[in-house]
DNA sequence: ACAGGCGAAACTTTATACAATCCCTGACCA
DNA sequence: TGGTCAGGGATTGTATAAAGTTTCGCCTGT
C-alpha cells in the first residue's frame, strides 16, 4: 500500500518538477539566462554542460530541446545549442503579445485573491526592493521577470501562465540586447502600485497599471542592431 | 564572402521542417489526432511507434517529447505517452485563450492581406466545402481547425501563430470529448464569412465574426465528465 | 474463497558507442 | 598576396545496450 498520492499533473503539460535532473539543468540555464549571466549567441555544448551537472548528453540535450521550444535556446542542426538572439522583429511581438495577455491575467489574479497570495506578493515586493538596495543586479532583474510569472501563476490559468512563461524569459533577453540606458529593469514602484490594485481589486485600474508598465518597458528599447559578446560558461553556471 | 543567403529561423523556435525523421513522426501523430483518429487516453508506446515509422526510439521519445510540450500528448513518467485528456476546467481555458488571441491575428491577417494570400484562403474554403459534401468527417474535422491555423500563418505574427498552433491542437481533442451533437465541427459558412471581411479589410466585423464563431463552437460543448475509448494504433496509423 | 505478497515481463529511463556532418587549419595554386 | 580545396579535429545526430521502475499475474497462506 503506501499509497503515495502524488500531486500529477493531470493535464498535459510536462511539469516544472524540479525533481528530475533534466528539470535541474532546465532551470540552471534559464536563471543564469534570465540574470543576464548567459549572453545572447552563447554556445551551449552538451559535453560542457553535461560535465558541469555531472549528467550524460542524452539529459542535457532533453534540456536544451526544452529550451528551444520556451524560444530561449535556439538549436541550429549539426551546430549545436546557442542563447537565442531574438531580432527586433521578435521583440515587438514579445511585447505585443504580453500587453494583450498580461490585463487578463490580472483580472484572473483579482479574482483568484486571498490572504496567503497576498502575503507571497508582498514578501516578493520586499524581495525586489533588498535586492535592488544591495545593488545585485543579477537578482534584482531576475525577480523583476518573476514578479509577472507570480501573477500569472496566481491566476490558476494554467495556460496563460505557460505562455507567459516564454514571454517573460524571452523579455529578458530582449531587454539586454535592446535596452537604451541602465534604467531598473523592471520599475518597483510600478510593481507595488499593481499589487495595490490587486489589493483593492480594482480590475479596470490594475489592467491599466499593467498595459502602461509594459508599454514603458518597451518604450526603453531601442529596435534596431544588437551586438555580440562571447563569455566563459562554467564561470558563469554555478552547478 | 559566397554569402549564402539561407532561410533561416533566426528567432529561435524549432522550424516545422517536414524535412527531418522526428518531423515526420510529429506531423503523424498530430494529424491523426487533429483527425481524431487517435483517441484521447490512447497509449503511445515507442516501440510501436517507432516500429510503424521506421525509426529507432530515440527520435520517437524527441517526437513524443515535443507533442507533450504541445499539450497534446501527457507524459507520465516511468508509465509512458499518453494522447492527452483535457479536462473541463482546461477546455474553459482553452477557448478563453482563443478568443483572447485570434481577434488580433485576423486584425494582423488584414494588415498582410495581399492577392496571394486570398487566393490561398479561398482554396481552403472549397477544400473545406468538397470534404463536407462527401461526408468526410476526418477530413473535414481537420481542415476545420487548420482554417484557422492559415490565418494565424497569414498575420505574420510568429508568436501568435505559435500558440495557436497548441491551443487549435488541444481544441481538436476537447471537441472529441465534450460536444453535444453531431453538429459540423466549425460551421463552414462561418469560415467564408470571415474571409469576406478579411477581402473587405473590416478590422472591427472580422474581430466580430471570429470572437462570435469561437462562442459558438464553445457553446456546443457539453463541459462535464468524459469517456474512454481504446484503439487499435497500427490500424489508425497511416505510417 | 479471498487477501497478500512474491516474481517475472514489459516498459521507460539513462548511458555509451558509433556514424555523419560541419568547421577550422594549412597548404597549394593562380 | 589572396583564394580555393583538402584533411583533420571536434561536435552533433542516431542507434543500441544496460539499468531501474512499474505493472500484472500467479502462487501461497489463511
Amino acid at each position: 500500500m503506501a499509497a503515495k498520492a502524488q500531486p500529477k499533473s493531470d493535464t498535459s503539460l510536462a511539469a516544472d518538477n524540479g525533481s528530475d535532473r533534466v528539470s535541474r539543468i532546465r532551470e540552471g540555464v534559464t536563471t543564469a539566462i534570465l540574470e543576464h549571466r548567459l549572453l545572447p549567441g552563447t554556445k551551449l555544448g552538451e559535453d560542457e554542460i553535461g560535465e558541469i551537472y555531472g549528467a550524460s548528453r542524452t539529459l542535457v540535450r532533453t534540456a536544451l530541446h526544452q529550451l528551444a521550444h520556451e524560444g530561449i535556446v535556439s538549436i541550429e542542426k549539426n551546430r549545436g545549442a546557442f542563447v537565442a538572439r531574438p531580432t527586433p522583429a521578435d521583440a515587438r511581438e514579445v511585447f505585443e503579445a504580453r500587453r494583450l495577455i498580461e490585463p487578463s491575467i490580472v483580472d484572473h489574479a483579482i479574482d483568484a485573491v486571498s490572504p496567503d497570495w497576498l502575503e507571497r506578493l508582498q514578501q516578493h515586493l520586499a524581495e525586489e526592493h533588498a535586492a535592488e538596495s544591495r545593488g545585485d543586479a543579477r537578482t534584482s532583474i531576475r525577480l523583476s521577470g518573476e514578479f509577472h510569472r507570480l501573477v500569472a501563476e496566481m491566476s490558476g490559468h494554467s495556460i496563460y501562465a505557460g505562455f507567459l512563461k516564454e514571454l517573460i524569459a524571452r523579455s529578458s533577453l530582449i531587454i539586454l540586447l535592446y535596452r537604451r540606458h541602465d534604467t531598473p529593469a523592471c520599475g518597483t514602484s510600478h510593481h507595488a502600485e499593481i499589487v495595490t490594485a490587486i489589493r483593492r481589486k480594482d480590475k479596470s485600474q490594475a489592467r491599466e497599471l499593467m498595459l502602461s508598465h509594459l508599454t514603458e518597458i518597451e518604450a526603453e528599447l531601442f529596435l534596431k542592431e544588437p551586438a555580440a559578446d562571447e563569455p566563459r560558461l562554467s564561470d558563469v553556471l554555478g552547478a
